[in-house]
DNA sequence: TGCTGATTGTCAGTATTACTGACGATCAGC
DNA sequence: GCTGATCGTCAGTAATACTGACAATCAGCA
């Protein structure tokens, strides 16, 4: 693209910021009511699915790093939606897990996420709307298996 | 989508944050020969391209502040690749222009954007790949009439 | 068994980055 | 000519993430 058209929104990088920043605000004005915001519930979404993960493991999915996930952990214990717990298989790492009331609250910002990904999308046909999800999957997943 | 899967990777979010991170490593790997970076790269094209532009026009294309861009311009200015010059019409702007040099690292850093652009997107056939930028464009110019 | 190197979580310090609030200069509308 | 608003600028500050270090723990190997 781009070599078509000297739009400086024509850009790939234009597109992707400017996509994301406003899904970003979509979501964190989505999440509010629930006192977490975007960075929180990617964390809270890692540690709800699949088979419970340390730290380092949740930190790596969300490119995030390892010294920043203390603080992003810290304030979620502290909010009582998930526990730190040693695992016993490996005592260096801290299991992260949901609280009850952590799966409460995750359960209703996983709507509300839905929500503002579906009002990102809404300029879009529905078909679109999900071409642009798989062709953004498959983009992402070749990077990382690369 | 992201109903259909319990992946975390799934997310709109997730995927645009690591697309667009992903893009901007290779960009500004692909740059920094010409000792710029991405963003300096995208006030490059926004003054390179269309009618010259103030310093706030050029913040607001770009989604970044007022202020902010004091820095950037003061940065590209240094490096010799633009000018500012007060606008006769209304002298309370600046005109942000390209110099003569500036247009040639222009030209070259477009180029070195492009390749990183056509790296990012690789995975995909090129059909695929055109589909994905129509689609990002589709959805940021709805929302930037909105 | 004991040693070596690597990993994990943590913390203090620092760097980066962008924002807030204020200012003078300038403009448009009345 | 006022009045309110905009532009560029700057100082101060807030937010954020990173660097380097540390203790605890682990795996591999002699």
């Amino acid at each position: 693209m781009s070599r078509d058209s000297d739009d400086p929104r024509d850009l790939l990088a234009y597109l992707l910021k400017h996509a994301h920043l406003r899904l970003t605000g979509l979501v964190d004005a989505g999440l509010a009511p629930y006192d977490i915001d975007g960075k929180d519930f990617g964390v809270l979404r890692v540690v709800a699915t699949g088979e419970p993960k340390s730290q380092a493991a949740v930190a790596q999915i969300l490119a995030i790093d390892r010294t920043t996930m203390v603080a992003l952990v810290d304030a979620l214990e502290r909010k009582g939606v998930v526990t730190r717990r040693p695992d016993p298989a490996d005592r260096r790492r801290n299991v992260v897990e949901l609280t009850e009331q952590g799966r409460t609250t995750y359960d209703k910002a996983a709507e509300a996420y839905a929500a503002a990904e579906q009002e990102l999308l809404a300029p879009l046909e529905e078909a679109r709307a999900s071409d642009l999800a798989r062709l953004l999957r498959e983009l992402v997943s070749a990077e990382r298996s690369a």
